[in-house]
DNA sequence: TGGAGGCTCATACTTTCGGGTGATTTTGCT
DNA sequence: AGCAAAATCACCCGAAAGTATGAGCCTCCA
């Protein structure tokens, strides 16, 4: 089962739907704040002006401060106008494989037991927790039949019980 | 076997090592091109006042155009010295489980079914073969307790059969 | 302190398993 | 064709496994 999770934080400019004139108020709500900020700084500097004595670099101080505030403005204006960081996001995807799909057969030990076809076939049925009748079931036999096969078996791979069988073909890697 | 992928894509702003004076250039590089553009803005103010009539509102023609530039120069630098965007980083971690070599006890799995210790204990002597007699002896316990506990064991595990138990403990990763 | 749950054990009963023996049919190989 | 091994099936018996029920003892926890 695969888990893919696509949370894509993307944060749309969502626009609401005002009515038509506060519409038009926020769409140029920058261009707004800016002439504000500019009236406001030409009126401040009036008033200093007014003020003080107009020494003889006056200019260039104004000129200065109006530099660095409108920076300082267009920093800010920036700042607030760039897309927001995209986020980090990590997936963990954890698979886990069952042992079934490396299996490798134990050619050897397996030969070297000689069981027969029909004895392999009853010992995974075996292995996977069927008993006798279940086992006839399956393989269309009798029960006595599959009692004869499991008999052998144990006899071949020198065991008393299934559990045991079973036990020892797992660890000889004889079944999966 | 285990395979895992880290695609860790992270920008490094890597540095080059210039000689001691340049590096003091390249870092200080806004600061002297701000610098610069200020004392040319007010050259080239200073030359069109010459050139040209001083009207009655001069200065707030200077001083809107001033704050234009700059405006326009705090959105360029703070474009440039903004850090670059994060990238989306996906990790993906594939864990591939193989029992026989490294066994990794399945804890919520055995959590789940609620077993008391002496069950555990002898599920786990039943999957190795022994017979509940066998068990008993090893247990110092009498058969028929062993047999009251792998009752209630497959009870638990809702299954009929030791065969059945052992199967779905070795699936389960619940014993090894 | 009283109940819940775990561990122990017992008895009685049913089902399944495993061993033994024997028999017939099928299959593979020389 | 003939032999050996494999596969099939049957019957019996005892052992082991599993079910059901009840009961005593202990520990932990609300």
């Amino acid at each position: 089962m695969q888990k893919l999770f696509h949370p894509f934080f993307i944060n749309f400019n969502l626009r609401r739907k005002y009515t038509c004139k506060f519409k038009f108020i926020m769409k140029n709500k920058n261009t707004i704040l800016y002439g504000i900020s500019l009236a406001a700084m030409l009126f401040l500097l009036k008033w200093i002006e007014l003020r003080f004595i107009i020494i003889n670099h006056a200019f260039e101080i104004y000129a200065g401060l109006i530099a660095l505030i409108f920076t300082a403005l267009g920093i800010w204006l920036s700042l607030k106008l760039t897309k927001p960081k995209v986020k980090i996001l990590i997936v963990e995807k954890e698979i886990y494989l069952e042992k079934s799909t490396d299996f490798i057969l134990n050619q050897k030990e397996l030969h070297k037991l000689n069981l027969s076809k029909r004895e392999i076939e009853v010992l995974e049925l075996m292995a996977s927790g069927l008993s006798n009748k279940e086992i006839a079931l399956q393989l269309f036999v009798s029960l006595n039949t599959v009692k004869t096969h499991t008999s052998k078996l144990f006899e071949k791979m020198e065991v008393k019980r299934r559990t045991q069988a079973v036990e020892m073909a797992k660890r000889l890697n004889i079944i999966r």
